[in-house]
Parts: C-alpha cells; structure tokens; sequence
DNA sequence: GGATTTTTTTGACAATGTCCATTTCTTGAA
DNA sequence: TTCAAGAAATGGACATTGTCAAAAAAATCC
C-alpha cells in the first residue's frame, strides 16, 4: 500500500485512484490550481471530472493534508507543504506563486490586536510583486 | 467643484457622474463588492453599467485612490482608506469584513526575506475566521 | 460476498470578470 | 463657444471558477 493510501486511511478518508492521483498531482505541482491539477491528473489516468477535483481537494484541505491558498484575482491555488509557517509571493501579471519565510520570525502576525469577536482560525499573509520573467519582459 | 471631483482631477481622470457616484458609493459602503457598489450607484443615478463600475473600480485602484481586497471564495471588495498599513478579517461563512490593525506594529511582514528576485509592491495579510453573528447562529 | 456509505460522473447553473464594438461624454484648444 | 480628439460608458457575448443535484459506480465494513 502506497504512502497516499496509508495518509488517506488515517484520516478516514475512502482510498481511490483519483484522489491519489489528485495528491501525486498536488504534491508534483505546488501552487498548482485546481485546473492544472485536473490536467496532471488526466495525464496519469486518462480522464476524470471537474466535480472530483474540486471535492478531493476541498476534503484534504479541510483535514490538513494539503493548504488552498487564494491570492486575489487568481484560481485558488494548492499545496503540498502543511504544518509549518510559510508565505506566499504571488506574480502579478502571471500568476507564479513562490514560497516565502516571514521577515518577522516564527510566527509572524499571527494574532490580531482586536479580533472584533471574531474567532481567528488563520492568517494569509501574501506579498504582490512581479516575477522576474515578467520584469524582464517589460523591459 | 466637488472635492471627488478635484481628487480626479488631481489624477488627471476625466470627471463623470457614474466615476463621482462610484466615489461615493465606495466612500459609504466600506468593503463593499462590485456588485454591492453598483446597486449603490443606481441608487443615486438610476442606472449604471456593470462595465463602467469594475473600468471605475480598477482605474481608482491602481492609481491609489481606493484598496481593493480579494478574499477568498469571495468577489473583490473596495474600500476608501488607503496609505496607511491595516490589515483584514474575514469571516469564512458570510464574508463580513472588517479592518484591524496589525499586532506587530507600523510595517509588518511588508518585507519578505528572499524575495527570489520578484519585484514587491504590497504586503496583505488576511485574518480568517467566523464572525460573532454566524459563531451565534452555528450553536 | 452483500449491504451501506461514499465518491464519481454528468449536466445544469451561478457569480465574477473580461473583451469588443458602438455610442456618448469630457477635455483642451482654436 | 464650438470642434476635434481622446476617454469613458453602454450593451452583449463570452471565459473562468466554482457549486448544486441526481444517477451511476466504487470502496468500506461486516
């Protein structure tokens, strides 16, 4: 039994190929959207549906298995690397979105100085630039 | 003259009565969708195109006249205060959102450590969470 | 193996934006 | 004041991203 089907069974999550394919697909695509996720895993199965994508995906960033990330006018966007403290640095003219450790530390404004009774589950932090292919094509 | 008036001016905008209502509506619906601003508007002038609020929106928002913030699964909202270094709350099952001010003090997190050679203009944080009216409404 | 539960598929639909051509308006200058 | 040029607004089509619902297929548990 594959590592993806033993992470799946231990969350109680029923095994099948598309939802392994859906995680292969995550894990070899990080920043990748649910569109591109559909295409990888068209590759390695032949074919499967939107609707399966978008419910694999929605299931494992609920449980933790993988994070959505949703820089603004962008697709939702999907990785691997969970659990540490990390941020994101998004292009704005094509979209590339790299990885990023916080200036500030560990953990970087993680709390609100007024949560207006809000019950706080997260931070986003994303920084909004242009890449370097984009720069030079400017130029 | 209107001072909205004038601050397009002072940006070398032409001056319409649908970008003067635009103003406004954002003025008085803070975080308000597109959508929310166009009603807005046809509100005051009787009829507005949808193309002429997201020409509007997009023109005064890179100019800096207005913010616009894009959480996730939810439509780009506006607001009128800009320049100064605030933050974002929103609630994950209605999309209220509010402003906060940063824990960490006047510019946090606004400087990545590696920037992998991306030219960085913005730094947003989003604080995700529920809202006191739908954490009643869920016990 | 067989029943039950969950997932997948398929197709329709909704929300948010964008593109394009045409018309209308604003601006700046004669 | 009027005119020409440029910019913005309109209206309609279209693309993307995502959701909903019902039926078919597959996985799990006993």
């Amino acid at each position: 039994m594959s590592a993806a089907a033993a992470l799946l069974r231990s969350h109680h999550l029923p095994v099948t190929a598309q939802r392994l394919a859906i995680l292969h697909a995550v894990s070899r695509n990080p920043h990748a959207t649910a569109d591109l996720i559909a295409e990888a895993v068209r590759g390695e199965l032949g074919s499967i549906s939107r609707q399966a994508v978008y419910n694999a995906l929605g299931v494992f960033a609920e449980k933790g298995l993988i994070r959505r990330i949703q820089p603004s006018g962008s697709a939702a966007r999907y990785e691997d690397r969970v659990g540490d403290n990390h941020h994101h640095l998004v292009c704005r003219s094509c979209g590339q979105t790299v990885d990023v450790d916080c200036a500030t530390g560990e953990t970087p404004c993680l709390h609100a100085l007024d949560d207006a009774g809000y019950e706080i589950d997260e931070a986003e932090v994303v920084y909004w630039g242009t890449c370097p292919r984009c720069l030079k094509q400017k130029k």
